[in-house]
DNA sequence: CATACAATGAAAGCGAAC
DNA sequence: GTTCGCTTTCATTGTATG
């Protein structure tokens, strides 16, 4: 608390800029938030109790459900990462049955450029025999085989080969089939637990996070499915392609590992340049196809497993992420990839400049910082703080100790100190920083989080961007966008996005919110009014759904979306997570495929006008 | 007011991947 | 050396009932 403090030891910096005073109420009339329910409460609690997560899942990304059944039959089970790379392979065979479209390295073959073990799931299954059912040429018996391979049953499979004829690929007939099965059902969706019914998840616990528990199926998103998957097709057989252009093949190591594969991360983690340095990159080529309108700006960890931005990388235009890493916008570590496809030239700071070390941040704490304890700035701050119980343990073992104490004390305390973020609050007293310390530091107004409970603030807090950082970047909007720009702000959590923008000035006419958490829903809601926001804030709970409908009717009202924003997920990618570090296919990160496929669907909407 | 029960919040313990 | 975490257990608060 006492960077709030006045100016008692002389040495605090102004912070009345974090409280956003300078915005009025307007009595008259308060922005109306538009809240829209879920589409169809009824089949989301039909479909959500009683179908796996994988089928849906990938169906939503524009994949059909007997690629996805082939892609799951393959794999045996369990890696999503994996029937996604098969499910990618799928599309580029069916886009070219014949194999051959002049481009002879994207063919799969012993030499791939793909460098890892990455597809090595498919070296098993005959990839001739794939692409003859696919385009149609495959027996009788062999057809009749597949479907039953795909989950079908005999029955259902040989009446569908009849109906539609001997000639027709082997995903039509699955099509019609399942078209069938639908209508009898009345809405209702393939059964994938009878066919893989050990992988049946049972949620009884509400987490705001999953998407397994209360999977949502809403209106429109079937009907538009087609459309979705012709257009996305382009898109998939771009992103699986990718690595293997030869513009982005790494010369000289003559491993024939892609670029994108060998990601590194810099060193000083500096993006394109700091504000400070007057040798920082200006430009760079963005593919022709990324290029904004409407700009798109994505966030995750920097650190994740092996492959993971690659697969970003990939599914985004090919767009090398910019590493920054926060501690040279704050006193805190931050080490974030950021892609997008924004200028890069004529960037700055939000004002006022956030003090960078431990010190300036909370001149108080000098009071009680040993010399010993070297720290000068925070490590990343997270959604979990130390337990009172370290503290005590930590404060019992300097009080036995002399001063300084010993080398092996010392070392315990810092490593403690630094895992968990530790200041120093007393004599051998050292405590979590509070929650609204960790606001200040993620360059948030003063009890922005204020007013849940104070598990769910470091929850919220820990999940958010760095402010001064991500305003960095987005600053170059401000001169494009002088009148104001319409937002689509993805995973929202608490407003990092809106506040940064707001902090630069720039305008927000608009703004569709897709927030899973109703207590951040709530923090947004509130800022957003209290900060006088005269733009129109449309909330809706889940990504998954955000179909064409709902992103038409946006579009429709305010003209367009200049700019998609958001961090999907990163609890399967971090490191601190010691259960489920999953990657891209772990539960709650695979949403990130839910931020290409709405990225998608807007270009392609807006293109259209 | 006392009790049982439910709901929520806080605390503590949990290593591995890079 | 660092890491936008997860799960279980315990404590506290809220609520319905008598």
């Amino acid at each position: 608390m006492n960077w709030v403090s006045d100016d008692s030891d002389g040495s605090s910096v102004d912070l009345s800029w974090l409280n956003d005073q300078d915005q009025h109420h307007d009595d008259d009339e308060p922005p109306l938030p538009l809240i829209r329910a879920p589409a169809n409460q009824a089949l989301q609690d039909e479909t959500g109790a009683s179908t796996s997560s994988l089928v849906p899942h990938f169906v939503d990304m524009g994949f059909s459900q007997e690629l996805v059944a082939k892609a799951i039959k393959e794999n045996g089970d369990g890696n999503s990462g994996s029937i996604l790379e098969l499910l990618l392979t799928y599309k580029m065979l069916e886009e070219s049955p014949s194999g051959n479209e002049g481009n002879q390295e994207n063919t799969l073959s012993d030499d791939n450029d793909w460098g890892d073990d990455e597809l090595s799931d498919i070296d098993d299954f005959d990839d001739m025999d794939f692409e003859l059912e696919m385009s149609g040429q495959a027996s009788f018996s062999k057809k009749l085989r597949t479907l039953e391979e795909m989950g079908f049953s005999r029955d259902a499979a040989s009446s569908a080969i009849e109906r539609c004829g001997e000639d027709v690929p082997i995903f039509e007939l699955a099509d019609s089939i399942y078209a069938a099965q639908t209508a009898e059902k009345e809405g209702g969706v393939w059964d994938y637990d009878a066919f893989h019914s050990d992988q049946k998840k049972e949620g009884d616990k509400y987490d705001p996070f999953s998407h397994d528990n209360k999977r949502r199926r809403c209106d429109g998103a079937s009907s538009s499915h087609h459309r979705s998957s012709i257009q996305m097709r382009e898109r998939l057989k771009r992103a699986y392609r990718r690595p293997t252009t030869t513009s982005r093949r790494c010369g000289g190591d003559g491993d024939a590992v892609g670029e994108l594969d060998n990601l590194n991360l810099p060193n000083p983690m500096v993006g394109f340049g700091l504000p400070t340095d007057s040798g920082r990159q200006l430009y760079r080529d963005i593919p022709m196809e990324a290029q904004g309108p409407p700009y798109f700006f994505y966030e995750n960890v920097a650190l994740t497993p092996k492959g993971v931005w690659p697969t970003i990388s990939r599914f985004l235009y090919g767009i090398l992420p910019e590493f920054v890493d926060s501690k040279y916008f704050a006193a805190a570590c931050r080490k974030r990839g950021y892609i997008h496809n924004l200028p890069i030239a004529n960037r700055f700071c939000l004002e006022p400049i956030p003090p960078k070390t431990i010190l300036d941040a909370f001149p108080l704490a000098r009071v009680y910082w040993p010399t010993w304890d070297t720290r000068t700035q925070f490590n990343c701050l997270q959604t979990c703080i130390g337990s009172a119980k370290l503290t005590e343990r930590i404060r019992e073992k300097l009080v036995a100790s002399d001063y300084p104490p010993p080398p092996d004390v010392i070392r315990w305390v810092m490593y403690e100190c630094k895992k968990w973020n530790l200041t120093w609050v007393g004599q051998n007293r050292v405590a979590p920083l509070e929650p609204d310390e960790v606001e200040f530091l993620l360059g948030f107004p003063r009890d922005h989080t204020r007013g849940v409970s104070r598990t769910e603030r470091y929850k919220s807090l820990g999940n958010s961007f760095q402010v001064d950082t991500v305003a960095y970047q987005l600053s170059v909007l401000k001169d494009l966008y002088p009148n104001g720009i319409r937002v689509l702000s993805l995973f929202s959590g608490i407003g990092g996005a809106e506040v940064a923008l707001h902090r630069l000035g720039i305008k927000m006419t608009a703004v569709l919110s897709v927030e899973i958490s109703p207590i951040n829903r709530t923090i947004l809601r509130s800022w957003w009014e209290q900060t006088g926001q005269v733009g129109e804030l449309e909330e809706v709970d889940d990504v998954q759904c955000v179909d064409d409908a709902v992103l038409e009717r946006f579009i429709a009202r305010h003209g367009g979306f200049d700019l998609v924003i958001g961090g999907s997920p990163c609890n399967n990618l971090a490191g601190s997570n010691r259960h489920h570090r999953d990657g891209l296919s772990g539960e709650h990160s695979s949403l990130f495929y839910h931020y290409f496929r709405i990225l998608d669907v807007v270009k392609h909407l807006m293109a259209r006008n």
